[in-house]
DNA sequence: ATAGTCAGTTCCTTTTTGGAACCTGTCAAG
DNA sequence: CTTGACAGGTTCCAAAAAGGAACTGACTAT
């Protein structure tokens, strides 16, 4: 399989891999929920070369996890904002964060901290399942095929 | 910045992609947790070339995601079994299948669901706070430095 | 007139993948 | 006792992607 089959696997996290599973496409997210909106910022920030991040961008956009508004005419210049959809990757960052401050810290501790807003503490992100609120963890878990999606070789072992 | 030196940023997301950050690996994760162990279980699954797939694995040892176990002698044989860190990377993996189930799916609907052991049911990740139990969305969540960060150039904007 | 800003594009070199073939140790069948 | 299969790689080369630096174009400020 090569890497630009990735969407059209059975698989969601293929499909959602195809579009932020790149070397610097989480990366420049990450910014993104920080407030990062222009591409000199993004630049100056991540040191990632400019022609990577024009075409990082510019896949986040077709892909409708970013749109450009402008925000000012003569010239026009246009920031990247996230859409809905690129809202709804924040609990894959906040995980990776957690991740990351749980396994990945240094003598210096901990380099980002989430606060709760609405309760005020500084909060870790807890999965929890929709149907009973119970915390999940991996052994929680099971996994079945779609309805529609036959057993084929690749689905399951 | 080139990728190698990410894992010395500052930040937790920096640090983690530097380990799960790459094309493949996190869809090798993804077979870990439905349960593939076996060098040639992953390449046939996956369509990896080769080396690559020898690469990743080497390095997700290394990173103590995964671990070799032995399965017989003679030949040694050896499987790929999640460690405690590599388990603990479940929500991302469930946060990335359902923003795929959410955002990715063709008419077929989602290719593949999550059933919660424990109460039965077909189940969505809910991402919650530790603090006070409720719900986090992007806009609940306001990011700091650590204590032990100073404010640097690039630690925010 | 000169310098600076922003958002790229172009050109060239280095690194990383993709793809296929080859290797090693062991067992099992004919 | 030769052949074949299996598991888990390694080697080789061509193709694709990333790194690095310079250049462009449409302005604005001094």
């Amino acid at each position: 399989m090569r890497w630009e089959e990735l969407d059209q696997e059975p698989c969601s996290v293929a499909r959602a891999l195809a579009v932020v599973g790149d070397r610097w496409t989480l990366i420049i997210l990450r910014d993104c929920f920080l407030g990062v909106r222009r591409f000199d910022q993004f630049e100056s920030r991540l040191g990632i070369t400019r022609h990577v991040l024009t075409d990082r961008l510019k896949k986040l956009v077709e892909n409708d996890v970013l749109t450009k508004v402008p925000y000012q005419e003569k010239p026009l210049r246009e920031e990247y904002r996230l859409t809905e959809k690129g809202l709804a990757l924040h609990p894959v960052i906040m995980a990776l964060v957690h991740w990351g401050n749980t396994y990945m810290t240094d003598e210096r501790g901990v380099p980002l901290v989430h606060i709760h807003k609405t309760c005020g503490h500084r909060m870790a992100p807890v999965t929890t399942c929709s149907e009973c609120g119970e915390e999940v963890t991996a052994r929680d878990v099971r996994v079945e095929v779609g309805p529609n999606w036959g057993r084929t070789a690749r689905d399951l072992i």
